[in-house]
RNA sequence: CGGGGCGUGGCUCAGCCUGGUAGAGCACUCGGUUCGGGACCGAGGGGUCGGUGGUUCAAAUCCACUCGCCCCGACCA
């Protein structure tokens, strides 16, 4: 008799449990996603962990780039004396950066702070390079590190330093700025939605969830499975905030003096964490295909001669599946049985597997077994490779439309203040409700239930009439959930 | 930053109360047999008990401080 016992996760862990911090800290680190420094709240993005990561970031990039924009890259230090500039900037951000008082055995004259976001190190730059409307639009993105000290971190949701993209672009106009804020955050939903299987809210974040020096700011909103809802993406229309304290101006077409638009935007390596959270199961993590590492792994099943049968058939099918472009990976290691292979490579989220054997060359065939739904289903050798390409592409809509059906199950318009209240207990998810625009119903809304609002989409009709809160005339109908 | 919990080989944990200087399972290494759902047998390697200071003849064990992690709040991509 045999008594294996796994560790934590599989068995007792799961999202389902209670506790779904515990299942999701497991899976970062049994996948070996990251993993602990000895600085506190960094963390390490492991090589398969960063992959992910480089796969969102080259989809991403290419949709930047498709729609005009360039990459550059700015410095990690911010004079002290900048980061004041913008008073609400300063404001927001002050409390959250680390600064650099020391360099080498000198002290500084002016400290510096590591970067939490780089308007600030930007504006002067582009006060420089902008002189006439022929300038604009300015349309860089870059790649980058930021430094942000959170009380609490966790892996990926929330880190000390972080990498993400930042976007920075400077217009001729507000409706140009308007635009492009907006276009952005249609295009961070699409690559969400696309890329990641994770379906968005996108809509505008209210006065007191604005981004410090922002006059409007938009966010994409998913939900994840202990539902609860998380920023994934973020759009700010800066007006001309920025460039009025960095004197970013241009001469216009009328030769008049006028200061620039801006706005800026970014998604993290949060999105890592998003995407754990919105598909992973009893098993680990559950890869979208269109970001999974090795979106085929091949299980040889070592018996009899299969060093002459079995593995020369694996080999041929990898290097087949590899020339189409399909990121396949032959598990060909003799040191672990085919099981713990499976149990492996399920924990890492693999998308499909393929088993081959002694019984499947006699039958010329192979036992496909997709990550998301588990059965294993024989495919003949013939046609594998489009079978599988069908079957990938099958497998990320499948993702998508089960993230989307548990976003409706969990989503509800609420019609009364004790409806939304009771919502929020346990495993909640997004509530609707009308809301009236003040910033003291939803402080106490968010004190009462602890959901906070999340953003208010604008391509809805509008359903109620009164505030959830208060009884007076609505606004509008904002997503509330309890946030990440 | 407030409340609570926890730090012992890579992981999960026992030992701590009632001080006498470290154990288990898994993982790892080597050899062999296996391999279609986390294999088995045999032989091995590895920790000074988060850190610092104190009490004591003696500290993983008691005390103080400190660092880190986790949970619940407040703050945040």
């Amino acid at each position: 008799m045999k008594e294996q016992k796994k560790e934590a996760l599989v068995t007792e862990i799961t999202p389902q449990s209670e506790d779904f911090s515990r299942w999701y800290l497991d899976v970062v680190r049994r996948a070996e996603l990251a993993d602990y420094t000895e600085v506190k709240g960094c963390m390490a993005i492991r090589p398969y962990g960063y992959a992910i990561w480089e796969l969102m970031q080259q989809a991403l990039d290419r949709r930047l780039k498709a729609t005009g924009h360039v990459n550059a890259y700015f410095p990690l230090f911010i004079p002290s004396g900048l980061l004041m500039k913008e008073k609400e900037h300063v404001k927001g951000f002050a409390p959250q950066v680390a600064w650099v008082t020391r360099g080498g055995d000198e002290e500084l004259a002016e400290p510096l702070v590591v970067r939490p976001t780089s308007e600030v190190i930007i504006g002067p730059l582009y006060a420089k390079w902008i002189k006439s409307w022929r300038d604009l639009p300015v349309l860089i993105n870059q790649w980058a590190n930021v430094v942000r000290w959170e009380k609490v971190t966790r892996p990926f949701l929330r880190t000390t330093e972080f990498l993400w993209q930042e976007g920075h672009t400077a217009h001729e106009t507000a409706e140009e700025a308007q635009e492009e804020t907006l276009r952005i955050l249609s295009l961070y939903k699409e690559f969400a939605e696309t890329e990641l299987a994770m379906p968005v809210v996108a809509g505008e974040k209210s006065e007191s969830e604005k981004f410090a020096g922002a006059a409007r700011t938009y966010s994409i909103e998913a939900l994840v499975r202990d539902g609860r809802a998380l920023q994934a993406g973020t759009s700010h229309n800066l007006g001309q905030n920025f460039a009025k304290a960095f004197g970013i101006q241009f001469q216009g077409r009328d030769k008049t003096l006028q200061h620039v638009w801006t706005t800026s935007w970014g998604v993290s390596t949060r999105l890592v964490g998003g995407v754990i959270m919105t598909h992973g199961d009893d098993s680990g993590l559950v890869l979208p295909p269109r970001v999974a590492p090795h979106q085929v792994v091949i299980v040889p099943i070592p018996r009899g001669n299969w060093r002459e049968t079995v593995l020369p058939t694996a080999r041929r099918l990898r290097d087949g599946l590899a020339a189409l472009g399909v990121r396949v990976m032959l598990d060909d290691r003799e040191e672990y049985t085919p099981g713990w292979k499976f149990a492996e490579w399920e924990l890492r989220g693999a998308p499909l597997r393929i088993e081959i054997g002694p019984r499947d060359i006699e039958r010329s065939q192979v036992l496909l077994v997709r990550r998301d739904a588990g059965e294993k289903l024989p495919a003949a050798m013939e046609g594998l490779a489009e079978r599988i390409g069908a079957l990938l592409a099958e497998i990320q809509a499948a993702l998508f439309q089960r993230a989307l059906q548990f976003r409706e199950t969990h989503t509800t318009r609420v019609g009364s203040y004790e409806e939304f209240k009771s919502i929020m207990e346990g495993r909640p998810g997004f509530v609707i409700a009308g809301w009236c625009g003040s910033e003291e119903c939803e402080a106490q809304i968010k004190t009462e239930t602890q959901a906070t609002l999340r953003n208010m989409p604008f391509d809805v009709d509008r359903v109620s009439d009164a505030c959830v809160k208060c009884g007076r005339p609505a606004v509008g109908e904002p997503w509330f959930a309890k946030a990440y």
